[in-house]
DNA sequence: CGGAGAATTTGCGCAGGAGCAAAGAGAGCT
DNA sequence: AGCTCTCTTTGCTCCTGCGCAAATTCTCCG
């Protein structure tokens, strides 16, 4: 079969510590898929066979309950791993991974893990570093539906969503891949209902501009303020909170900046 | 110092594929520490310049926001690796610990961490799966604060920590450490008022036991149920609500798995 | 043994959002 | 074009659980 061209990730930080030979050996490993919009990657609960690197595209991973409530897990864009289970010793898949657009992504047998990384142990490196920021990624979220209000949650996944895949657009900031208010709710733990209230609200707002499966940021900065609390910029509530400054050296530095495209990585 | 016994940690799936001479040098390598009740054995953002294994006892590691939000993420027991921040790239500590009780953990230097995977790949297998499935955990976190009442997540709460750190007693099983009601609150994004209510009621139904810093589950079963949202239990509520759940997931067409065309990237 | 601080219990009122229902708007298909 | 299906918007009501406050009890300590 047509060999990948090397070139497509060599600056994977999952390639990088290996040398050319190396990228070509264990690139010869692995088949290249193609799945279209909508088509799942693999289904919660299956067999753990593959292990995944995402060449191009983006997914969502979901997770559904006993009970039938499903949830965001995250989305994964381009040059991301996915589908390690295997090498956290899970026989199965523990979440669903849908493409949100037309997607290609590497594939190779779960049964290699063991061998490739006693043999490149980069990757063991970079696979752990993967599910570790994976797992700061949920902690953080875990604190945020904790600790937030709905609409400072929402505010915060829309910031990350476009850090992760933010397509610059006249308009402001585009996400670059079709999202529904559904999708935004299961990610934020709230209804679609509320979701849809609050990006109502915002629009209005001049905040963001919304569209069937559709957001673009408009103003990522005083969103970013609505994310931390930050009253003064608070859209609804109008309580007399005495407009106290609450300074508190908070940076307003607008690290909201996204990176143009897919080159994802980091 | 005194050397630590092999046979101690002979039984760690962290040592289980090594021999014991290598199990000799790996703990040559490590300091054995002891941590008194309330003590941090390290603070949230602090270099993380060393990882551990704890060896006896429990504790609580915690995260704090900017704006001084405590969240209680997990409770280590013995036998489990943590603090392996730099494992996963990061140069400082994401969280504190602290000693629940009187604890005794294994610390080497994070300088050490990737030589020493590279020697004993099965370091970097057992690291990837600790934090693989304490990413599962998280994840199971998430999607119980954001589909579940608050008394089920306390109830969900109570049973892993019993399954965690259970002590049988002759009243049913205790969490084998101290913790408050603000703690449990910490862990299920509620407040202690919530907390002590539930308890209160719970206790009023012989479900458990509770005491200052100490809670001890009579009824392990019932509260099995409250945690599954299983009607016929629940304690408080009495609506008719016929169990419709309506499990439409969302469909996903069928994979159009057209294998191999290697012409990645359109 | 008494005091002080920490942890826990409880009452009360309010409101943020969830539930429910139904209409409106796009997008894709035939 | 026309139709249908899915996504989105919005109004209204009700309830869970948070916020606030104060009383109570248990432990540790001098």
């Amino acid at each position: 079969m047509a060999a990948v061209d090397r070139s497509l990730v060599a600056n994977l930080s999952m390639f990088a510590g290996l040398s050319p030979p190396e990228q070509d050996e264990l690139l010869r490993e692995a088949r290249s898929v193609r799945y279209i919009k909508g088509s799942a990657v693999f289904d919660q609960g299956t067999q753990a066979d593959r292990f995944f690197l995402l060449l191009h595209g983006h997914l969502r991973v979901e997770k559904t309950t006993p009970q039938g409530q499903q949830t965001v897990v995250r989305y994964v864009s381009a040059g991301e791993l996915f589908g390690v289970a295997q090498a956290m010793n899970m026989t199965h898949y523990p979440a669903t991974s849908v493409a949100a657009v037309d997607s290609i992504a590497l594939a190779w047998p779960s049964s290699s893990w063991r061998r490739l990384i006693v043999k490149y142990p980069t990757l063991a490196a970079s696979a752990l570093q993967t599910v570790g920021s994976r797992l700061q990624d949920t902690q953080a979220r875990v604190i945020e539906i904790s600790n937030e209000q709905v609409e400072q949650r929402v505010a915060h996944a829309l910031l990350r969503l476009a850090k992760q895949a933010g397509k610059k657009v006249d308009a402001g900031v585009e996400i670059d891949f079709p999202i529904s208010r559904q999708d935004i709710a299961e990610m934020t733990g709230t209804t679609l209902h509320t979701v849809s209230r609050i990006l109502s609200a915002w629009e209005s707002e001049g905040l963001v501009e919304g569209g069937r499966q559709r957001i673009v940021l408009r103003d990522a900065h005083r969103l970013h303020g609505l994310a931390e609390g930050d009253e003064a910029i608070q859209v609804r509530r109008r309580g007399p909170q005495a407009a106290a400054s609450s300074i508190l050296g908070r940076k307003t530095s607008a690290s909201t900046e996204c990176s143009a495209h897919a080159s994802a990585i980091e």
